[in-house]
RNA sequence: GCCGGUGUAGCUCAGUCGGUAGAGCAACUGAUUUGUAAUCAGUAGGUCGCGGGUUCGAGUCCCGCCGCCGGCCCCA
């Protein structure tokens, strides 16, 4: 007889399994065969693992089958080992590197001369999924360092041995390889039982990628892929994919007529007239909020000599990406200009004397800002070289912090409220490269964890991360589609105030240094754009939207009365027109529903005679005649600032 | 910056083997005056991203540059 283990399954039953039994031997004996073929891997204890590996000891067991999330993730990354396969045997040659899962899907790195065509993915694609229709199985073997060494040296794969010696020299004594067919990856794992599980393979896009991110280092051939359990999955996918692009912001930019780019101005939009309009309103709403919060608004200079810079520290690391700007009189590229706006606060902060009883001082700024980032990583409204942050910085007492903080937090989720996103926090304690002694950072991070609590929002801790200069608080809000995106963030800031001289007069008579907080809450406008387009779809609600209603009429014989809204509406402090234009009715409503517009109100004869609009909204809810001001009072509801 | 892809009318796109550039929509003109998603007809619109080269001849082939798109942290 031999020995038994106890293994606990997630519902609290336990069950008394031979020791020794394989994950997925137990699967089918003691929960069933459906179950068996359904799964991928499984989690004993805390650890991810295959469905071969034996139960040694008493455990707790957790079985992924093709319905979960995790179990997906497992299988992209069997793709990822399909992938390099396919890949070795059709380019002889080729070094495997890493191939790891993303969010959507997995890419695998292979160092090699030429680059993959569009043509060389295909015939990778159709072998991988040979591949899977082998159904061939994925083994796991533990060997020691020395054996994966010679395994990889022997077949010529400088990078697998590179890795290798970095895991050893990490601690790692046992090491295992993944193999399917007669192919070995060295991998952690865990795998799927088998390649046949991945189900159906789509290759999506080639790219360079530097070895380990570091451009200093050998240029790799990067493979995405992804793959589904089924094609339908796969079809649910590609579908989604097409939705999104219909939501691009560059896409929608061109045709709600928002903005565009020339290359005489790359990283910088133009406005048109609606895209500003759309721009003014962000900034007005959110000029209106900081001022109703104790905020001032400051402007300071757009271009600095380089003392500035100097003082800051940026001249030395940030240099690279500024915009210097040759100054004729020295002939030197002693001016910049600015791509941050603390500096210059710091400044103005500095030209008085200012008592405790000032404190906290919050600045609040929208100038135009410039950083000089690397052509190949401009793209849209997300990536520019020229825009304008909601910035502010708020100088106080290392008490107020909590408190600051706390109003902070209350101010943007009334925004991000106001738009509809849905937000996440994460709080990030102190790097190991950071300025500063422990027991200050052990008071920065406990004022701003202390506030967050108080605050009731959820966070993520993310220890390490904090800037050099001071923990910090960074939000990330979901859009319509469940995309993420990094937006608002608030920072301690201890080292500036140093560097500043910055300085209170305290309740004692004495000098003291405040504290600096910078914060942001759309991030910048011009992202913060590009995300509501895409979140809205270009369809704003009405007090974002650049025009809130058009007036379309019947018949030619209305332009007057029509005008004669347009101008009521305009008058009233709305932004209205008038579709002038000798098209039919129907061509006119299609138009403005192209164009994504709140409200569009048709006028005929009956309108004329009784002063009246009838309003249709974006998506065709009709809401019948109504006289002028009753649509006046609704606009008027529906337009107002959240 | 680096790797790959890409650039034809305002927009979306076609253009074969290298033989002298085309459609739809938009714009403009005219006719029509329509009650909730495209009325009809006509007109105009192009240094085929820019600059070189090959050729009798280049949107098409070659080279360089520029812009745009996808990537360049996810460490077996």
């Amino acid at each position: 007889m031999s020995e038994q283990v106890t293994v606990t399954l997630p519902d609290g039953s336990q069950k008394q399994a031979r020791k020794g039994m394989r994950v997925g031997e137990f699967v089918r004996e003691f929960i069933g065969q459906g179950l068996a073929k359904a799964a991928i891997h499984a989690r004993l204890d805390d650890q991810d693992v295959d469905l071969s590996r034996p139960i040694e000891r008493d455990s707790r067991l957790k079985v992924y089958t093709t319905k979960s999330a995790e179990a997906l993730e497992v299988a992209n990354h069997d793709a990822a080992h399909i992938v390099a396969d396919a890949v070795q045997r059709l380019f002889p040659g080729t070094q495997v590197t890493i191939g790891p899962t993303v969010e959507e899907g997995f890419y695998y790195d292979f160092f090699r001369e030429t680059p993959f065509t569009p043509e060389d993915l295909e015939k990778i694609e159709a072998l991988a999924n040979e591949i899977v229709a082998k159904d061939l199985p994925f083994e796991r073997r533990e060997v020691s360092a020395e054996e994966a060494t010679r395994l990889f040296e022997s077949k010529g794969e400088k990078f697998k041995v590179e890795i290798i010696r970095d895991v050893v020299s990490k601690g790692a004594k046992t090491l295992t390889l993944y193999k399917h067919g007669d192919w070995t990856d060295f991998c952690l794992g865990p795998h799927g039982p088998s390649t046949g599980k991945v189900g159906v393979i789509k290759l999506l896009s080639s790219s360079g990628a530097y070895w380990r991110g570091d451009h200093r280092n050998p240029m790799l051939q990067r493979i995405y892929g992804i793959s589904f359990f089924d094609k339908k999955a796969l079809a649910e996918w590609l579908h989604r994919q097409e939705e999104a692009k219909k939501r691009d912001h560059r896409k929608l930019g061109r045709e709600l007529d928002l903005f565009q780019f020339h290359p005489w101005a790359p990283g910088a939009a133009f406005w048109s007239a609606k895209g500003t309009s759309l721009y003014q309103t962000l900034s007005a709403y959110m000029r209106q909020l900081c001022l109703g919060n104790g905020y001032v608004e400051v402007k300071t200079p757009l271009l600095f000599n380089k003392g500035l810079w100097e003082k800051s520290g940026h001249w030395g690391k940030y240099k690279e990406n500024m915009f210097l700007v040759l100054d004729s009189e020295t002939g030197e590229h002693d001016f910049s200009l600015k791509p941050m706006n603390c500096p210059s606060h710091h400044v103005l902060y500095g030209f008085k004397k200012h008592s405790y009883r000032d404190l906290p001082v919050r600045y609040q700024t929208q100038d135009v800002l410039h950083r000089n980032e690397a052509s190949g990583t401009l793209g849209g409204l997300t990536r520019v070289r020229q825009f304008a942050q909601d910035d502010a910085h708020i100088y106080c007492t290392e008490a107020q912090i909590p408190e600051e903080v706390r109003r902070f937090v209350h101010l943007l989720d009334r925004v991000y409220k106001a738009v509809g996103l849905q937000y996440t926090s994460k709080f990030s304690t102190r790097p190991a490269n950071r300025l500063g002694d422990d027991e200050l950072w052990d008071r920065a991070e406990a004022s701003l964890k202390a506030a967050l609590d108080s605050s009731g929002l959820a966070y993520e801790t993310k220890p390490g991360e904090g800037a050099f200069y001071g923990p910090k608080i960074d939000f990330d809000v979901s859009d319509s589609i469940g995309r993420k995106w990094q937006l608002g963030t608030i920072q301690l800031d201890h080292v500036a105030p140093e560097r500043f001289d910055l300085s209170y007069v305290g309740e004692d008579n004495a000098e003291h240094r405040p504290v600096v907080l910078h914060r942001a809450i759309y991030g910048s406008f011009e992202r913060f754009i590009a995300i509501l387009i895409e979140h809205f779809a270009g369809a704003f609600p009405a007090w974002l939207a650049p025009v809130q209603a058009v007036v379309v009429t019947v018949a030619d014989r209305h332009l007057e009365y029509g005008a004669r809204v347009r101008e009521e509406l305009r008058a009233r402090g709305f932004r209205a027109e008038l579709d002038e234009r000798g098209m039919t009715l129907n061509a006119k409503i299609r138009e403005a529903q192209v164009q994504k517009l709140p409200f569009t109100l048709v006028v005929g004869d009956k309108e004329a005679e009784s002063g009246s609009v009838a309003p249709r909204r974006y998506g065709g809810e009709d809401l019948k005649s109504m006289k002028l001001e009753a649509f006046i009072e609704l606009l008027s509801k529906e337009a107002a600032w959240p």
